[in-house]
DNA sequence: AGCCTTTCGCTACGCGTCGTAGCGTAACTG
DNA sequence: CAGTTACGCTACGACGCGTAGCGAAAGGCT
């Protein structure tokens, strides 16, 4: 009897440690035209009617391919996505209110692209019953993003525009990260897919205000 | 040849206007029993794993019926949960901090409902490529619940705590609502369902703070 | 009453997707 | 070379979808 391996549904990010193994190596190709193939497939058809046959024809693989690497659509569609929000970045404008605009405004036009909100919003709502979904969801999508808070924090204080917090309350100011992260990107979502309208200039402006100087200062522009 | 009606997938709200009509009446019965078998079974199942079929069988209702009044599982279960939110309420707490607290609150305790979390991030994902489906998003969850935003404004300034908008200035003051309400519902969404952290009394003081007083002043507690 | 209209429950159907099993072949290691 | 793993391909049972067709029930209209 042979010893079961059972190995299947391996994410392929570990390709790094899986070298010097025996047997034939997984096709790095194929990762990168899966991948591909899924936010075309995205784009066409959309999170509902996108099927995994349809993904592995697009991609000139067999399907039960697919299925070696991925336990199924959520996974596969997470990692499809993961790699857009890594091109967000925090470019210095200058300002605290001209960081926090160059950041919604990117956020915004990430948000246009149809294989980036349909899915993003489609995995977070399987997320709700799948706890290691949500796990993958944080790892390879959220929890990375929130590098731009920070660094906009990082600078804001370097210009003089927010203090410093005291050594003793760096507990605090973690908490006001996540806080801010989750105001901003939130905000962004709500208002582009939930309100359905759009992130233009006056808006962006408006927000900022509002985030900076809270309901008192920015009340009616 | 008798002319074709094609009344499919009338939607049941018309019940009122759907008097005096002749054939045989809808029921009232099956549509509540439909609506709360939707309910339970995105409570056991969720939305990917709820299939119409299922739900018939819990309403004791055939299958055909569902697709008479619903063209399918998202329009169902927008109006199955759409009530929900209709339950939040603002009551007065004498500042408008402490409404505002109080409004976030409920909304959490809200999306800690498994029917309501599942359903409303699923059909919002199902309507970025569905513009009719969006509308009725709006129409019977979203837009229904600004009414909090307004009163919450309209005590605020009754109190002095906001200044009273000029006359000229109603489009600003039209623009600020929908603000606030991107920012409280977007921030509140994404703390409990994307972080997946807990909307807890210090997280709500904290972001109630912010959203007062803004960054410079809502810092670091 | 009788007729018309509409809804209801039920059955059955074709269609598509899912996820897996089994096989022979390809690729890489020792 | 043998051993191990990945690949392509086919086929399969299971399930949900959305519809058609039927007879029966429940109302309005004359």
């Amino acid at each position: 009897m042979v010893a079961v391996m059972c190995r299947r549904h391996t994410p392929p990010p570990s390709a790094a440690a899986r070298a010097g193994r025996p047997g034939r190596p997984r096709s790095a190709a194929a990762d990168t035209a899966i991948l591909e193939a899924t936010r075309a497939a995205l784009v066409e058809l959309g999170w509902s009617k996108l099927s995994m046959g349809d993904v592995a024809a697009r991609a000139g693989v067999a399907k039960t391919t697919l299925y070696r690497r991925w336990a199924g659509k959520n996974e596969l569609v997470v990692d499809a996505v993961a790699v857009l929000f890594d091109e967000l970045e925090l470019p210095d404008r200058g300002s605290l209110a001209a960081d926090v605009e160059g950041v919604v405004r990117q956020f915004a036009a990430l948000l246009e692209r149809p294989e980036a909100k349909t899915a993003l919003m489609a995995v977070v709502a399987e997320s709700t019953r799948d706890e290691p979904l949500r796990e993958r969801i944080r790892a390879s999508i959220v929890d990375r993003q929130k590098r731009l808070v920070l660094e906009g924090r990082a600078r804001a204080q370097a210009r003089g525009e927010l203090p410093v917090p005291a050594d003793d309350r760096a507990d605090a100011a973690g908490a006001a990260d996540d806080l801010v992260f989750d105001v901003i990107a939130g905000t962004v979502v709500h208002r582009a897919l939930v309100s359905g309208q759009p992130v233009d200039g006056e808006w962006v402006r408006r927000f900022t205000a509002l985030l900076l100087g809270g309901l008192g200062a920015a009340a009616y522009d």
